[in-house]
DNA sequence: TAGTCTCACATACGCTTCGTATGTCAATGC
DNA sequence: GCATTGACATACGAAGCGTATGTGAGACTA
């Protein structure tokens, strides 16, 4: 610890602030968190937040880093469990809704995410699961099992469909019930991009 | 103006409240619209907006169930022009889609709306315009053109698809082609609710 | 028709919060 | 050994929100 380097504690304490913002976003929304409260909850104080994020949107945009980054990896699992290309599309996707139903992705990335800086697909990362979804249609596209569609409009459907499905879930009064009736309705959403049509 | 009745001033201050309202959050958002300049506007103070409405969310409320009208409006005519039934959703969809593109829409019904108030679904007036593309739906499985499926659940993400796809084509560099684009996958994906299936 | 009451706002106040400007101290470079 | 830079903390000012209180015009009653 004495002789800790210069830039292990700088990025020790972005990472401090980033836990606390988190949990505060997640806990009372973007807008109610105070950041006296939670820099003051990370042992630090709101000057340690300006000289590293510049301002509290940018602390929300490394949040939205750090969790959109969590959701690629789970949603690459998902795809690589899949028995084929096509499952892997829906795993992927089904593994988005469920994700999407966490209260900290939800409120975070899905109500104030967009609120607070627009569009996803302008952030910083350009919303890495996203690129990953297209690429996923894409490949199923150049394989012949989906008909030819412009893949990221296909993506930037299938996503927002399966958000607004969430966002659903969560504030009905049976969730477990609704989450079935929006998945079976999704892949039936799904089922429109396949090949042979009648 | 003399013998104006009571209600009807106070019909008149509301109106002029909303009216001011929804010019700022289109404009600035809902979180950047101080009360104080908005009501100032309308040629009133703080004190109208919460003797009426109850609070800043109150008056959100109010604008979102103006705008939701409208909404519900549009999208019955375009339905209302279509030649089948199953047209009729396509129609409504696609006007729902660019009526999302329209900046004062987007930014108060679909960014700051559900970052404010939480899921559409539980706003006081329900969302009018996504329970009349519920029945819509339903409308069509009862005539046989769409295979059973929950029909909520199918409106639900049809809307979330077409909203996000709204998000997309009003931050994109040609708003034009991507437009025609996001039409075309979101017809595929609607076909996916389509009767036979191969 | 005089007096009272109530409603529909306006005004005044305090609290919280954000952003910036300034201060501090250790580490680094020369 | 001294100047400089970087990484924070502290201090300050400006809004903005919500509430508590004030006020005047119409409604109600006798």
């Amino acid at each position: 610890m004495v002789a800790q380097r210069r830039a292990e504690m700088v990025e020790e304490t972005r990472r401090k602030l980033v836990r606390a913002a988190r949990r505060a976003f997640a806990d009372k929304g973007y807008a109610a968190a105070s950041m006296d409260d939670f820099t003051a909850a990370a042992g630090l104080t709101r000057g340690a937040l300006y000289h590293n994020f510049g301002d509290k949107k940018g602390l929300l945009q490394a949040v939205i880093a750090e969790l959109d980054a969590e959701i690629l990896v789970r949603m690459a699992a998902a795809r690589a469990r899949a028995a084929t290309p096509w499952q892997g599309l829906l795993d992927e996707s089904i593994a988005y809704l469920e994700m999407a139903l966490e209260p900290e992705i939800q409120r975070i990335m899905l109500l104030d995410g967009p609120a607070v800086l627009g569009d996803p697909s302008r952030w910083p990362n350009q919303s890495a699961c996203l690129r990953a979804t297209t690429a996923t249609i894409q490949g199923l596209i150049d394989a012949g099992t989906l008909r030819p569609v412009d893949a990221e409009a296909a993506a930037r459907l299938l996503n927002g469909a399966a958000l607004n499905a969430a966002l659903w879930i969560a504030a009905a009064d049976d969730p477990p019930a609704v989450l079935g009736k929006a998945i079976e309705a999704f892949r039936r959403l799904a089922e429109g991009l396949l090949g042979a049509r009648p």
